[in-house]
Order: structure tokens, then sequence, then C-alpha cells
DNA sequence: CACGGGTTGTTCAAATTCGAACCGACAGTT
DNA sequence: AACTGTCGGTTCGAATTTGAACAACCCGTG
């Protein structure tokens, strides 16, 4: 491997626009959830995935794998959020190991109550800020860069 | 404020593919600098500024401002990174409060170092994924993203 | 010169993160 | 049934992050 492709002007904007979106961006979300609802992001995303699920309810790993954290942090998470009554454990019944995650009904109201203003935030920091042309590249390019990694890493 | 405006199926898809792509790309660069480079993102992020900046050196705030960290969480990296000589503190002459962080010659080493596979991994993972609008339109939507909460949030 | 408001960087405790090690359990093979 | 490799979750320790409180200091005003 000889001379390192350097990135131009434009890979460039693209690449510190990101970095620095996804930086503040996440910032800001967190702020928001914690100081309206009293949840991390990480908590956030946690309860939309159960909330979504058949039954509402997930095994540890699946939740892991969405893109959050460890699995480690995973169970510390469902642990805190355990003590706060937002989930439940339970085990799964063909397979001893297996744990599922399950969304309490206090979770759900939790849920419920955060979501207008995360809502709200996201379209004032991003979604509104970008035009509809701006909106489909990011999804589009950016789908491609998650599935890529997703794949590459397991 | 009545009903929320929820996101449509568009929106939806442009959300959740920068949330996916934000924390598996910056998961993935935490990884090949720590293996590659002994350093964590964030101590790439600060030499890579330093290395930037005239005299190779600037004040705590401006780092801090950048986008990184809290003021307390830089204190801290700086200080680790004075321990393993990537850096150094001076104090200001003009303003007995201030401190400058000063890139050392073994930082810039590090930094010259570590680019290469750097600069390889942004393009694996982001760069060499996306088309040329889509790098432009990434480049301009999220700048615009990063400059309005910047202010707003000053 | 004294005063008050805002700045600068550090310190502190608490919360969160990660990876590595670990244990019990599953499944397929012999 | 014994053996081996793998999986699912938890536990552990170390590193890192954050906000709040703090101490020292700058500056414009009176």
């Amino acid at each position: 491997m000889a001379g390192t492709r350097w990135l131009d002007e434009r890979e460039m904007r693209a690449w510190s626009g990101f970095l620095a979106a996804s930086a503040l961006v996440n910032r800001r979300l967190d702020q928001q959830l914690k100081e309206d609802a009293g949840l991390s992001h990480p908590q956030y995303e946690i309860l939309v995935r159960l909330a979504a699920a058949p039954d509402r309810e997930l095994r540890m790993t699946e939740l892991a794998n969405g893109l959050i954290n460890s699995k480690s942090g995973l169970t510390y998470q469902i642990t805190q959020m355990e003590k706060a009554g937002l989930v439940r454990r339970r085990s799964c019944p063909s397979d001893v190991r297996g744990v599922f995650a399950v969304l309490t009904g206090a979770g759900l109201a939790r849920l419920e109550e955060a979501a207008p203003g995360h809502v709200a935030t996201v379209r004032e920091v991003l979604v509104d800020v970008l035009t509809p042309e701006q909106l489909d590249a990011l999804a589009d390019g950016l789908g491609e860069v998650g599935r890529r990694l997703r794949e590459q890493g397991a």
C-alpha cells in the first residue's frame, strides 16, 4: 500500500459535516430526552424497538444487535429500566439461557409521553432542515453505509 | 401545539439511516484507531485540530467548542494525552486563567502514523460508499444541521 | 480603586460505556 | 451417555463522560 488517497475537498466537507452533525445531534437529543422525559437516548431507542415488536418483547441479543450498545451495555440499561418499571425480564420457555425484555404498561405510557417532544426535536434539528432531495440522499446513502457495517461487522 | 407531525416514510428512512450510520461509523472508527494507533477517536480529533492550528496550539475552550466533549471531558483527555507525551500544557501569558494545549513532536508523529489507516477506514465505511451527489447532499444538508446546532446551542 | 457579572479551567461524584472473562445450556457427533 | 464447539447473558474491572460546584481571574462601570 503506497500513497494514501487523501480526501479531496468535496469528500472532506461531507465527512466533517457528517461527523459534526452526528455528535451534535446526538448530544442535543440526549439533553432533550433527559430533560423532558427522564430518558437517555439509548433507553428511548429500546422503548421504541420493544413497542414495535410483536407482543412488545424481544430477545436481549436482538435488541443488542439493533445498533445500540454492546451486550454488556444492554444488560446494564435493561437492569436500570427494570428498576424504573419500564420493562420486565421474562425467561424464554424453550431455551433456558434466553431472556426476553418485555415492555410494561408503564414503559409504553412513558414512551407515548416522550414521543411528541422527541419527534419535534428530530424535526427541528434534522428533518425540517433538509430538502426532500437531501432526505432521500441521506436515506439511500447512509442506509447503504449502515447495511455494509452491519454485515461486515457481524 | 395540537397534533404531533409524525415522520412520514421518507423522513423516517432518512432519520433512522442517519442514526444507525452515526452509531456504527463512530464505533468502527474508534475500534480501528484504538487497534492501529492506540488512540481513541476523541484523541485523534484533538491531534488533528492541534496540528491544523497556528503554532500547533489551541486554547482549551476552543478545543472543547470544536464539537467533541464537555469542558471537563476535555480536561480529562488532555491530561491523558499529556501523560502519553502527545501534548503539553502551556499557560497563556496574557491571561493567567488561560491554558494552551500544544502539540508535541511525538504527538505530531503519532498523528502522521495514524492518519493513513484512519483515512482508509473513513473511505471504506463512508466516503467510497456514497456517490458524488450523495456526498454533496451530505455536505450541504448536514453542514447546515451542524451550523444551526452550533449557533442555537451557544 | 472597589464592585458585579461573566469567563476559564479544574475537581468531584455519579452514571455509563466497553471488552474480556465467565457460566450454564444447547446441539451435533461419536 | 460423553465430548466438543458455540451461543446467550451476566459479571467484572477499567476507562471515559457528564453536569454541577468551585476557585481564580478578566473587564467595564461607577
